[in-house]
Parts: C-alpha cells; sequence; structure tokens
DNA sequence: GTATGCTTCAAACGAGCGTTTGAATAGAAG
DNA sequence: CTTCTATTCAAACGCTCGTTTGAAGCATAC
C-alpha cells in the first residue's frame, strides 16, 4: 500500500520532532506507524532519506514563497524595504502556524537542523538560502543605498535568527506564544522591529565617512 | 589523577561541540583522552553528568556577567536602552570569542543545545534566563515607558534570537565571520540595531501621535 | 612491613541500533 | 488458474552504545 509509506513520514515527523534524529529509532517509528521495520528501507532506502524528505516537504515551500512575494512586489516598482522584509517574514509566519497547528514541536525541529553542523544539513540548509540571500539582498540595496553589501548581508542574517528563534522557542518564560493566531498582527509585530533594525544608520559610515575597515 | 577528569572534559568538549551530544560515544571521548572508557562513571557517574559540567561552565558566567554590567550601570543612576542593551550584549560577544578561540565548534554547539527541547535542557537553560528576563525587563521598562511589559518580554526573546543565532553561525554565506575581533565595533554594531528595534514604537498601542510608517 | 583509600584498567553485560535477507502475501493481468 | 510484480514480514546480521564489574596499581599513613 502506498499508505504505509505515508504513515512512516507522519510518524518520523513526530517522533524527530520530539526526540530528535538521532533520538529516534526507526523501530519507534515504524511501530507508531504501524509498519515493519524493513518498510523503511523498502520505501526511503535509509534514515538519513526518510529525514531529506521530512525536511524538504517544510523547507522548500518557504523560499519560494519569499520569491513569489517579493517577485509581486517588484512588479509594481522596486519596493521599500518595508514590502522587502514582508515578503522575507510572511512566508516563515505563516509556515511556522501551519507546522505548529499539525505538530506543535515540528517548528522546533526545524529550528534545530538549521543550526545543524553536519555536512548533510550544510548542503540541505545552506545551499537553499544561498540564493534566497543574494535576491534580497539586492532588494534591501536598492531600498537602503545608505547601506553597504555586506552590512545588508550581515543584519538580514540578524533578521533569519530572529525568524529561527520564533521557529525554536513555540512559548515565552510566561507561557504565551511569541507567534499568535492573527497573522497580520504579528506581521506587523514583526515588521515594526525589522524595519528600524535594517533602516538604522551604519555606525562604521556614520562616525567617520572615509574609516570603511570590513 | 585529577588529570585524568580534567582531560575526559576537554576532549568531550571537542568533540561534543564537532559530532553533538548523542553522535559522540563516550568510547571517543576516552580515547581522544587517553583514559578507560570506565573513568566517566568514576567520575561523573552518566554521561549526561558530563554534558552538564561542559555547560554550566560555559553558560553560569555569561549570565553572571550580564547581572554585574547591569548593576554597574545603575549604579550611575536609571540606565538607558543602549546601557541596558551593552549589559545585556556584551558578555555575550566576550564570551562567543573566548569559546571561539578555545574551541571553533564550540559556540554552535552551546547555541545548539540552547534550543533543545529535552527535558533537561529546559532545566539548564530554562531556568537560568528567567531571572536574567525579569531584570532586564524591568530595566527596559524603565527606560522605555512607551513599552507594554508583555512588548519588552517579546523584543528581548528576540535580541536572544539574534544572539544565539551568532553563537549558532560563526561565518557568514560569503565565508567571514559575523563577529570579528573588535569587541567594541562588533558591539556597536549590534547596538545600532538592537537600540532602534527595542526603541521603536508598539504597533499595536500607536493611535495618537506619531505615524512612523517607513 | 601492612593497611587504607583513591584511581585506573581490561573485560564483559545487556540492550538497542540501522540494515539486510529471503520467504510469505496480496492484487492485477494474462 | 497461473504468473508476475509490488509490498510486507519475522528474523537475523554485525556493530556500537552506556554502564558495570572486580581485580590491579599506587601512593600515603600507620
Amino acid at each position: 500500500m502506498a499508505r504505509t509509506r505515508e504513515q512512516i513520514v507522519d510518524a518520523a515527523e513526530i517522533l524527530f520532532a520530539k526526540n530528535g534524529y538521532k533520538g529516534t529509532s526507526l523501530r519507534q517509528i515504524t511501530e507508531h506507524a504501524g509498519a515493519n521495520v524493513a518498510a523503511v528501507n523498502y520505501h526511503f532506502g535509509t534514515k538519513e532519506n526518510l529525514l531529506i524528505e521530512i525536511l524538504d516537504r517544510v523547507v522548500v515551500p518557504i523560499n519560494a514563497r519569499r520569491i513569489q512575494l517579493l517577485d509581486d512586489f517588484e512588479d509594481q516598482g522596486a519596493p521599500n524595504i518595508r514590502q522587502v522584509l514582508e515578503a522575507f517574514l510572511l512566508p516563515d509566519i505563516h509556515t511556522l502556524k501551519e507546522l505548529r497547528q499539525r505538530n506543535p514541536a515540528l517548528p522546533r525541529f526545524v529550528a534545530r537542523m538549521y543550526s545543524e553542523n553536519s555536512a548533510l544539513m550544510q548542503e540541505i540548509m545552506g545551499q537553499q538560502f544561498e540564493d534566497i540571500g543574494h535576491r534580497f539582498g539586492k532588494a534591501i540595496g536598492t531600498a537602503l543605498p545608505h547601506l553597504t553589501a555586506e552590512e545588508i548581508a550581515w543584519r538580514l542574517q540578524c533578521v533569519v535568527g530572529i525568524v529561527i528563534y520564533l521557529f525554536a522557542s513555540v512559548t515565552l518564560p510566561g507561557g504565551s506564544s511569541m507567534v499568535g493566531d492573527n497573522t497580520d498582527a504579528d506581521l506587523e509585530r514583526l515588521l515594526a522591529i525589522t524595519v528600524p533594525m535594517m533602516t538604522a544608520p551604519d555606525p562604521r559610515e556614520v562616525a567617520s565617512d572615509s574609516d570603511s575597515s570590513i
């Protein structure tokens, strides 16, 4: 049955999210899925391929949506910084809510995988973001000509840090979530801090203009 | 010899950082340390206790330095937002450089442990930060009376996200580091974005005066 | 000397791991 | 019915894991 394969992916997603990749055994997964251990080898080959399948179906659509939104804005002329950041952040908020509804532990798992230093993760995540970084770096450069390309890349990485953290930390110390049910309100809240954060003058360019040691 | 215990901790720190906690076996550690496998049980009891020892000696001093710096500023009167953020960020920059010099892979390991969802990590990391969050939340509330306590906590978490990401991602896509050799310059760079980010008006409170849409 | 207490060691324990095998099963096609 | 292909299954493979054991080493105190 094609059902078995599907159920293995679903079970793996749940258990990887709860106990981590190395903390989950194939026997746990197949037991949870009501399948045989050998079914993993039959349908996916290895445990690693199973992980790749799970991550791909989460991560790839995010960046696709980012590009789509940026394209839409650029069709109306050069987008301002608020629009660029909206194109960057909205897919994250959207995906975060989706994943959380599907599996409360999943966003944190994705976030943890993002900062994995294994060769596998570097390939899956790193290469994905190279194109995105370049594309958005250029758009931001047009919107904020007072910043160097290097400073833009650095600040964009800081925005990524915030987003990753939103995924990693679904609850505040108080217990409430950092991202709620109202997507528009969450976007506004993020834009309210990221727009000033990106727009702020470069301390190294403002203090003394000829001092550009990078 | 007390030397054996010390060498096990050092070897574990190197190997945990490189291959992760679950990705490192006690046999790898003791081989690297030139000791016997049973020495871990003798000196630490369990593998988990060994991890706790390593994390504690990294994380505890950071928050101690944060409190110390905030105390110093508050001795001179109510600190402004820039000073509060400096007290928050400087220990991180300082520690990041220290750890990186000691072991290039260590900062990323600490960052990954921070967003671990195991009960163990929740206890080590979460409880550590509860006091810090409360203390700095109050100081920021004094410096920025236009923000609610909830918004302050949310934004401070975003700053934490950036800091964690600095630890996790020691290199930019281009290859250069996000934090360099000049501590003052790195602090300025971080303050340049975090001060506007914290100071920005709350989009949900905005109604009467400043229309600051960018 | 003997005794004491801390430390190391080789060896083994039981368990769990990812993966493989080869037979059993089912369903559609001829 | 038979044949064929796709899928499932119990069982085993070889290996590594964290932990434990009990003896051996080796100082210091008596």
